[in-house]
DNA sequence: TTGGAAAGTCAACAAAGCTGACTTAAACTC
DNA sequence: GAGTTTAAGTCAGCTTTGTTGACTTTCCAA
């Protein structure tokens, strides 16, 4: 029995669960890859991949709250707290009282902090630099196009607006 | 300051730590929603998402042994015997002596793991046809171009020996 | 035939998620 | 101005999934 309808024809080809699913193991590896050498670089410190998510966010938005990262993230409070906790006690994050609302804090990352987000980043974008070039620039607006169509719809409202905050 | 070496013309623009950026966004936003559908099946059940991916792999090579999937899986031998562990048994996977080398053990799954793996990825799938139908062919031939360069040396090796088996 | 290597298992621990209940302070609303 | 809502942060306790190290069984080769 054929995957798609008995009527979908070559034009389609490319929606056979067997096509899907090598898309689902792509995603898997290339993921793996993804994350792979900031990891290596964060195992020596005491810092995890939590720590380089909000890192990476709070660079790409300075003074941003706690509550748009939670969104961001998708995680709980609590889970975030305690990363933020240790970065700020460390030096690298710096929290300061809100100037219009002084319930909210806006984070910003020291300077301290920016040398590891570069360093991380540095690291990924090396590799994410690598794939690009041996793929082409048609591929990667594929890659880019696939991406953003396979979010939820909140995630791609985020995604969205930290690409138009640049 | 420009991004990229000061001679690369506009045919690299896509090369830009900028766009860099965006791809690493699109990666961890789309991976959210990627692993989304599964986990919320599985959160209801008491498995996880390390779960998913054994069944998955079990499904996609029957008789696969231990060390394989630790190989496929990049985890350590004491993290996928949990999962293997609770998935034997409740009846999911079956655990038989190697015929030719008795200490290894080849992995299949019984109906009852064939039918979560079924759920499972059916889940998966959906989302990712419905990504791949509004993104194109083209697009689609794109995103498994970059996902595959992104990849470690040996992931992409396992990734095309999946591939070749079917 | 024995000694090392390989496959698998077990115990104990660490990172990073989660829920739920609670406090504090500021802002909003009526 | 009193009462409610909101943002942030805390505490306690739990789950999942990763880790290392020690152990057994089995195989193979010197």
């Amino acid at each position: 029995m054929r995957a798609t309808s008995p009527h979908s024809g070559e034009a389609l080809l490319f929606l056979t669960d067997e096509q899907l699913r090598q898309g689902i193991e792509a995603m898997f590896f290339a993921y793996r890859g993804f994350t792979a050498d900031p990891d290596r670089i964060l195992q020596d410190m005491s810092y995890g991949r939590a720590h380089h998510r909000a890192v990476h966010f709070i660079n790409g938005a300075p003074g941003t709250t706690v509550n748009n990262l939670l969104d961001i993230l998708g995680v709980t409070k609590q889970s975030l707290n305690r990363v933020l906790r240790t970065l700020i006690e460390d030096g690298l994050v710096e929290s300061r009282v809100g100037t219009t609302d002084k319930r909210e804090r806006n984070l910003y990352l020291t300077d301290e902090g920016k040398a590891l987000e570069r360093q991380l980043s540095d690291a990924q974008r090396a590799r994410m630099r690598a794939a690009y070039r041996s793929a082409g620039p048609e591929a990667v607006a594929g890659f880019k196009t696939v991406l953003e169509a396979m979010m939820d719809a909140d995630m791609r409202r985020h995604y969205r607006k930290l690409r138009e905050g640049r």
